[in-house]
DNA sequence: CGGGCGGTTGAGAAGATTCAAAGATGGTGG
DNA sequence: CCACCATCTTTGAATCTTCTCAACCGCCCG
């Protein structure tokens, strides 16, 4: 498996994508930059919510705690992430907080979907982002509900791998990621304890290894392969004339 | 537990919002009325789609194979919801297809999107259908991470319930409901074996009924409690008007 | 009437959870 | 600088849930 896989290679599309709309929402849409502490509540479950979010750097963590008390992880947000609460009937059923210290620009929700009818850069970006958004979700579901713990938990790391790569903040070799066993637990539906055995065995297996701070992949494309990987994965999001660049250096490399 | 809460007496708001915007893109969007077969496919997993479709009657199915060959169910699109599959990245990777006999109406998914930028109803019925299926996605998350799978079962039954009430095409007493217990167990994580004994289990308990063809709640407000469900369920997704009514019905009910 | 599909049941095996406890680690205040 | 605390991580053993495999039933449709 070759190493500039496109998941690989395109890196920061995203990022000039997401300084153009930035400038937009910046200059006709009130939007600001803001810095938030790790651990800090950002939208209370609960509450109505008029802002909207999009990422500059650090991560989030978006959950919900059911009526029974057990927390449900649904995403993390990183850089070039959109969230737009309202949009989404979050605010009352869903919290955000940072999990990390993370900065990101902020406004209302109301502006940014009134500029995004009028500015083309602005719509194509979040629409880009809901994308990859809903295929996130979707692959997350999917793990949950198909994959057993091992290779759910490969899987995942793999995609968050793919996700960072799209901002250049992650390679094969493996990437920053400040998810405790915990949080990863509750992202998977998975207790602690069961997450960190599985862990240990991926480790055993020569696979990755997982500390707090860091992911490592010791074998890429074995992790990729004991994981059922698809190499694709957020592909489509991209702009178009790249996948048929995808689908060449596809065929080219097995 | 009363049994006029409002998500069972709100029903059809949807539909008289649904003609408006359907109403617009005929005139204008050159959407029409097709009709799909019981078991058709109407788009293939790995195929570009362009059309987006609003459902005006019957069940449909939109699903995923996995790399390995299990198949997830993702959603039951109903009537009153819209899919844009290629807003969706998902003509790549989801299929959609006709559970039972199904009337659509089609177009292009590039037309939709221009016309929700005119024109606010259809803006707004968009936005409203994506909230709720956002949050029946998250839902179904949530199920089949955190809920073991006898509540699994009847908190998704409960959940298309309230779906269909918003169509007026439920009640309290149950439902017609096409799903097989297979379809039921694809959609939730289970083995059919698993399923079809965790509904043997709530047919014993005197909860509910799930056969081919039909759902019935034997003891609707027994089964919420067991399947610990929010009755507000897609209640924030409505109109915010209604919220209040919502919350001083909820006051008065215990 | 025979085949296919959906539903039903049992028994054993695998996967994941619970409870209980102890080893790291990092930050804080004395 | 060290003791202490909180949080994260690791391990063991018993238990429970869910899956797998292997049947069998019943019904509808050709």
């Amino acid at each position: 498996m070759s190493s500039n896989h496109p998941a690989f290679s395109r890196a920061s599309s995203i990022l000039s994508d997401q300084a153009r709309c930035v400038d937009i929402l910046v200059a006709k849409g009130r939007f600001g930059p803001r810095h938030y502490r790790a651990g800090e509540t950002i939208v209370v479950q609960g509450d109505d919510e008029t802002r909207a979010f999009i990422v500059r750097d650090g991560w989030g963590c978006v959950g919900r705690t059911l009526r029974n008390g057990e927390r449900q992880i649904i995403e993390f947000p990183v850089a070039g992430d959109v969230l737009d609460l309202s949009t989404a009937v979050a605010g009352r059923q869903e919290e955000f907080s940072a999990l990390t210290e993370m900065t990101v620009w902020e406004g209302l929700s109301s502006r940014l979907r009134t500029l995004a009818e009028s500015e083309t850069a602005v719509a194509f970006f979040i629409a880009q982002a809901n994308r990859r958004r809903r295929q996130t979700l979707v692959e997350r579901l999917a793990d949950v509900a198909q994959r057993d713990a091992a290779v759910r938990i490969a899987h995942f790391l793999l995609e968050l791998g793919v996700r960072l790569s799209l901002n250049g903040i992650s390679t094969r070799g493996g990437y920053q990621c400040p998810l405790t066993q915990q949080d990863l637990a509750a992202a998977l539906g998975l207790t602690p304890i069961h997450a960190n055995r599985m862990l240990r065995e991926a480790r055993t297996l020569g696979l990755y290894e997982f500390r707090r701070g860091q992911v490592e992949f010791l074998d890429y494309a074995a992790t990729a392969e004991f994981a059922d990987f698809d190499m694709d994965f957020l592909a489509a999001a991209e702009a178009s004339p790249l996948s048929i660049r995808d689908a060449a250096a596809r065929a080219a490399v097995p």
